[in-house]
DNA sequence: AATATTGTTCGTAATATTGCGAACAATATT
DNA sequence: AATATTGTTCGCAATATTACGAACAATATT
């Protein structure tokens, strides 16, 4: 019989993506970093980490990729903050994964 | 051993872990399938991706090394499934993670 | 014993990630 | 104009990820 492969859904494929950006400590700082406050710039973020400004810049390369901050420039700063909508989307999607598991039910294997 | 500076805090380590594992759509897939039931077979599992077995089988030892997953051998055949308390550590660090932002407050930049 | 079934592991290749220092661009200050 | 400040981009290296088919191991069935 044919095997029925399925594609991914898109919720599967946005849910990858934002778990792909938080995948790594150093964004997951960055991330709680800029969470908690309205905003702030490069300096002080980097200020955070252990790595070079290279190797930050990068990071937030990658985190606004994703969509989970955005950047503004305010010569000569960059200023950085969360993306209030795509942090939403986010948290509604790994609040439907982390819901539907069968196991919370206590109907876990074995 | 690769000493890493330990200067992320083991709740982002952890975070930052279980996001690893859920960034890739095949993966998050396996993790929706497996919710889903009490318990499934390889073979199942295998069925429902556009992948090769070699390539699942892959996907399936990331996830249990990154605690999400555990597995059986009932021979011929292994029987996985999801992990019921690494599930709830990661559904309440992201719960935290994403519950800590300042925009959700209104307070976002800009 | 021979064969079929079920998954894992091996070997390999292509691409992505992570990191750094150096060079660069843009603006501000002297 | 020259210099300082702020971040990004470039060039490079090391490692990790993703994927496949083939070979393999373990058990079940004939």
């Amino acid at each position: 019989m044919d095997k029925q492969k399925q594609d991914y859904t898109s919720k599967q494929a946005r849910l990858a993506r934002y778990a792909k950006a938080l995948g790594n400590p150093t964004r997951v700082a960055i991330m709680e970093f800029l969470a908690k406050q309205e905003t702030c710039f490069f300096g002080e973020i980097h200020e955070q980490l252990p790595i070079a400004k290279a190797t930050a810049s990068q990071h937030l390369a990658e985190l606004k990729d994703a969509g989970l901050i955005q950047g503004e420039i305010i010569p000569p700063k960059v200023k950085y903050c969360i993306n209030k909508n795509n942090w939403i989307e986010a948290k509604t999607l790994f609040g439907e994964f982390f819901g539907q598991c069968v196991c919370q039910n206590g109907k876990c294997c074995g």
